[in-house]
DNA sequence: AGCACGCCGACT
DNA sequence: GTCGGCGTGCTC
């Protein structure tokens, strides 16, 4: 007689908001990591096999099946426990960001041979600079030592950057290991990829929320089966089961994109750091700006550094001025200084091309009654309703409420007495376009272009000098090469200093020099003008100067007194309510029970900068510690016995980029 | 995430 | 008198 089938217990974490593992039976042993399909309620779910004690008490139902994939490994399990721990988000929450049901669904028939050819890793790469060459052997070693390190490439725009940290990709491919390459934003992967696949002889897997769910398909199985060796993905990157990660690259490392701002919050940046340690690969940081966590990181010795300090080829860094708004003001009515519209003229007459930069979309940010003073905003949150040409509406750019454009004021009845106040792109091309009438203008903004393969069009019409003239928001200031650019133009590089903002000036100064980067990378010299009311503004004279070291000094003078990051730490509290009078009641139970302790600061409940915001009304809280203090256990303490209205919410944002 | 249960408005 | 709105709660 054999004796009666084992059944043993087992922990099984599910893509839900749990924060632990449910228990199940298993007749048969079921390995960590191993993906199945378990009942839960009336339905059947997938989960993974966790490294939890199962509950020796509970009732149990037994696992369903095993599916026919690669066990998580060991480092993707710690990894995802550890960012769990660390933003106090349910681990379910995490698991979801990597395991979504339909991806599971078996593959049809392989036979596309389009998909996944492996990249050669011996390919012929370009001739390096000295610099590049000594900065990627560098790279190599530590791509070989096999152990974990995390090196910042700092390199001034077009100095070659990714060709240098291409090499290291090599070695990777070399020792036969994956290579997960993050960017921040999708626009710019259709460009990485292609350049990627040319320099390796294959194109690399991509991952971002544009693809299909079939390619999502395609690409997980060959990332859990190691046939992808060579990932270019957004932040969910990050959470892919890789089988044999041997190399991570975060690509603009000081990229506000990189932080997720909602559900699991989490800055893929530092997260890359820990899964680059848990899996024992090196870590490799870009960017032309890094950010000053960063930078004091690599002065502490705690990461490498290597530095790209010339353009790469013999270009040079673009001449970069401030152009004073008080004392060469825009004609009434209009937006650019004539000095700048003189430089554009300029450079149409020469065959050059030129860009204008302003981060704000649509026509006007602001619509106004010339009646009665009325201002036409959202009814869901604290902000004015952005006027758009393009597809003629207003909309609210926090919630998406959209309106036409009313003929009648709905404070004072006035007829047809909307004035637009302030610029936005499409205000910038109108104006240009008068000017130009030979060189009608190309908007690129993120309502306007959807999607990368939209970008790339667009990009492929500037290289092709299709258009000479170029507006755009934040979209046109990374990543593009555009040989024929000389001349940029930033309609108003103050926007962004005002406000309370931590990082507001680190921020300008990041995001102006990637725009001021787009000029003259090829053989002729580049030209930057910035309009500004403040030309003495540090931020504007670090620009200038193009001295950022000398900038991110001053900023550390800054923030090292009072801790700010990175000399202490963050937490924000956010609590928000549909009820103005509860927020502020929750927000001041907070404040009452904060936790104390040596450095210890709480500020606030102060109203969000949006304070309302898709109907509700949100207070913050700030919590200010030494570096040294670890939050999530004060935070835990603070928050577990506060009892929330139902309706009411707290978010909690470790580190955050965002004070909105 | 689903899919329930559970209390308040327009229909046969 | 019911059908159904989606708000809160539970799922090993």
């Amino acid at each position: 007689m054999e004796p009666p089938p084992q059944t043993s217990r087992v922990s099984v974490l599910l893509p839900f908001k749990f924060g632990a593992a449910f228990t199940y039976a298993s007749a048969t042993p079921l390995p960590l990591g191993a993906v199945v399909r378990v009942p839960l309620g009336r339905r059947t779910v997938a989960g993974v096999v966790w490294d939890e004690p199962p509950d020796p008490a509970i009732a149990t139902k037994p696992v369903a099946s095993v599916y026919d994939v690669p066990p998580y490994p060991a480092d993707l399990r710690q990894f995802i426990d550890w960012v769990a721990a660390y933003t106090l988000a349910p681990k379910g929450d995490v698991l979801a960001l990597s395991l979504k049901e339909p991806l599971l669904a078996p593959l049809k028939r392989a036979g596309k041979t389009i998909a996944f050819t492996p990249a050669d890793a011996h390919h012929p790469g370009p001739t390096l600079s000295p610099a590049q060459a000594a900065a990627s052997a560098a790279l190599r070693a530590r791509v070989s030592a096999r152990n974990f390190s995390v090196t910042l490439l700092d390199g001034v725009t077009g100095s070659g950057k990714t060709e240098t940290y291409l090499e290291a990709v090599a070695e990777a491919l070399r020792l036969n290991k994956q290579i997960l390459i993050l960017l921040p934003e999708i626009a710019l992967s259709v460009q990485a990829v292609a350049r990627i696949g040319a320099r390796f002889g294959a194109k690399p897997a991509a991952w971002h929320s544009d693809l299909t769910p079939a390619q999502r398909r395609e690409t997980l199985h060959a990332v859990a089966e190691g046939r992808a060796d060579i990932v270019v993905g957004a932040r969910s990157a990050l959470f892919l089961p890789f089988a044999d990660l041997g190399l991570i690259v975060v690509d603009e490392e000081h990229e506000s994109a990189f932080k997720q701002e909602d559900g699991v919050i989490y800055h893929a940046r530092d997260m890359a750091v820990v899964r680059a340690k848990l899996c024992a690969a090196p870590l490799i940081l870009v960017s032309a700006t890094p950010s000053l966590e960063t930078v004091e990181n690599a002065a502490q010795g705690r990461y490498h550094r290597l530095d790209l300090p010339t353009r790469h080829g013999g270009a040079l860094m673009p001449q970069v001025e401030a152009i004073d708004l008080r004392a060469h003001p825009p004609a009434r009515g209009r937006f650019l200084s004539p000095l700048i519209v003189s430089a554009i003229a300029d450079t149409l007459a020469r065959g050059e091309q030129a860009m204008l930069f302003l981060n704000r979309r649509g026509y006007a940010p602001l619509t106004l009654c010339r009646a009665c003073g009325h201002r036409l905003s959202c009814p869901h949150c604290a902000a004015w309703l952005v006027e758009h040409k393009a597809s003629p509406r207003l909309s609210c750019h926090h919630c998406g409420h959209t309106v036409r454009r009313p003929s009648h004021c709905p404070s004072c009845d006035a007829e047809n007495s909307f004035v637009p106040i302030g610029p936005g792109v499409e205000r910038i091309a109108e104006e240009i376009a008068e000017d130009f009438p030979d060189h009608p203008p190309l908007i690129m903004a993120s309502d306007l272009i959807s999607g990368p393969q939209q970008a790339e069009s667009a990009a492929a019409r500037i290289s092709r000098r299709e258009v000479n003239l170029i507006i755009g928001t934040q979209m046109v200031a990374k990543g593009w090469h555009f040989p024929h650019l000389t001349l940029v133009g930033v309609v108003d590089a103050d926007l962004g200093l005002s406000g309370g903002d931590l990082r507001a000036g680190e921020h300008t100064v990041q995001m102006l020099h990637q725009v001021a980067g787009r000029a003259g990378r090829a053989e002729n010299p580049g030209r930057v003008l910035l309009q500004s009311f403040d030309p003495t503004h540090p931020v504007i004279q670090a620009l200038i100067s193009g001295n950022l070291p000398h900038f991110l000094a001053q900023e550390s003078a800054l923030r090292r007194p009072g801790h700010w990051p990175p000399f202490g730490r963050l937490a924000a509290l956010i609590i928000s309510s549909e009820k103005e009078r509860e927020a502020d009641d929750i927000a001041r139970t907070l404040a009452r029970t904060a936790p104390q302790g040596p450095g210890i600061t709480v500020l606030g409940p102060a109203p969000a900068p949006i304070a309302l915001l898709r109907g509700r009304f949100r207070r913050r809280l700030l919590l200010k510690t030494p570096r040294e203090v670890a939050v999530q256990p004060l935070l835990r303490a603070w928050v577990t016995h506060l009892a929330l209205p139902r309706g009411a919410r707290l978010d909690i944002d470790i580190d955050p980029v965002s004070f909105m």
